[in-house]
DNA sequence: TGTACATCAGTGAACGCGCGTTCACTGATGTAC
DNA sequence: TGTACATCAGTGAACGCGCGTTCACTGATGTAC
């Protein structure tokens, strides 16, 4: 950084090493995944945006899964900070939910990518254990909250969380939901996820008939 | 379908026409969305599949886009008339997210084009249609169950349980969930989805503390 | 402080390949008379 | 029933392009002595 902006001053003879490709590459990959998604560019696209010869990328990250692989351990480790934080400062696992939801919706590059397998060194080890330390903040909390509630079963209760801030964000960031929620994903997830482990307004009123379906 | 199924039977001599090209088109993308995900094939590809020649798919779509809106438009008609036959099985807004959830998982090609309004024509009317059918079985039951709640707002209700079977799906069809969950989505949306709208066990417990949190 | 050398980061020409698109064509079908 | 003709579905050669990969190279850095 410091010697990539001491260069930058004079663009005339750059040098011959760049300083920090590794870093304007990854940059480069989320802009990149902003404008044709999580696999429309190549990396000679990415080597022109980062100013450099068009067989440099393979220097750093060997091809596009290795890049990728990088970027998606970066996005975990951003998001198990967010939600640790989170819970953290509120106690409430309503604004776990709903810092998940903001880091989708301020990091969809890295979004993009996380949860895609397919397009990952899954046996990458920093990548795993970044992995696994974001889902903590999801599932710890409500084993704490519910403890001593025979009648639940908090890995399904954590799935069912997930699932909404996951679908959520999903729905949102690809343009799905009606103009009518508003403009700000913050304040819709807030909303929306009242409605998990809370109870109908009337008793009487079931989402399922007395008598078993089927 | 009769007349390809007719000169199937002589293969030596194929006939000049097809007979049930674009069929035979949608088919094999269902296929190459399967392997390389939704934009990882090509024309030429989907071709080779139906054993045509190279330039025969743009005949009936024009490009890649109008191929994909035809195969969103099925699937919206398809996960449409699943959504509104469990309603009106079962009467159980539960058994209707499990039935999208049960699309999902099982129209897995149909499913991965749906919703990426950006590979879409999305002003097509036929596209709109099916899609706003679609959207229906989601809405409509909840309005029905909760028509006297001014507490609720059934729109936030509605995009919560949609949030929850949506990311339910997404996350299972990527491979996100852990192997605790099992191997059959139909069972674990059921599980899981029972954790939207119903309280929590003991009344003293509660996912947000009690003085508000920020 | 100076020199020699290994290592590393990035270059740029060359390759073969599959792509979308174009276009003049051919073979089959359907309709009018 | 027969003929003529318009329309339609699909062909196949040709094009220019961007891609990933290879490879001998060059320029800069860091370390040993």
């Amino acid at each position: 950084m410091t010697r990539s902006g001491c260069y930058a001053a004079h663009v005339a003879h750059r040098p011959y090493h760049h300083g920090a490709l590794r870093e304007t590459l990854l940059q480069a990959a989320l802009g990149a995944i902003l404008e044709t998604g999580a696999t429309g560019w190549s990396l000679r696209d990415l080597a022109r945006r980062a100013g450099v010869s068009h067989a440099a990328p393979a220097h750093h990250f060997g091809d596009k899964r290795g890049l990728l692989t990088a970027l998606a351990t970066e996005g975990y480790r951003r998001l198990a900070a967010e939600l640790e934080e989170a819970w953290s400062d509120t106690a409430s696992f309503l604004e776990v939910g709903v810092a998940y939801v903001r880091f989708a919706t301020s990091n969809r590059s890295h979004f993009a990518v996380m949860y895609r397998p397919e397009l990952l060194h899954t046996d990458d080890p920093l990548l795993l254990e970044a992995r696994a330390r974001s889902a903590r903040p999801l599932f710890g909390p409500l084993e704490e909250l519910a403890k001593d509630s025979p009648a639940w079963n908090t890995g399904d209760a954590a799935i069912a969380a997930w699932s909404l801030v996951h679908g959520l964000a999903t729905l949102w960031l690809n343009g799905n939901l009606p103009p009518a929620v508003g403009a700000d994903p913050e304040a819709t997830a807030r909303r929306v996820a009242a409605y998990l482990f809370t109870p109908l307004p009337r008793p009487g009123v079931a989402l399922t008939p007395p008598r078993g379906p089927r």
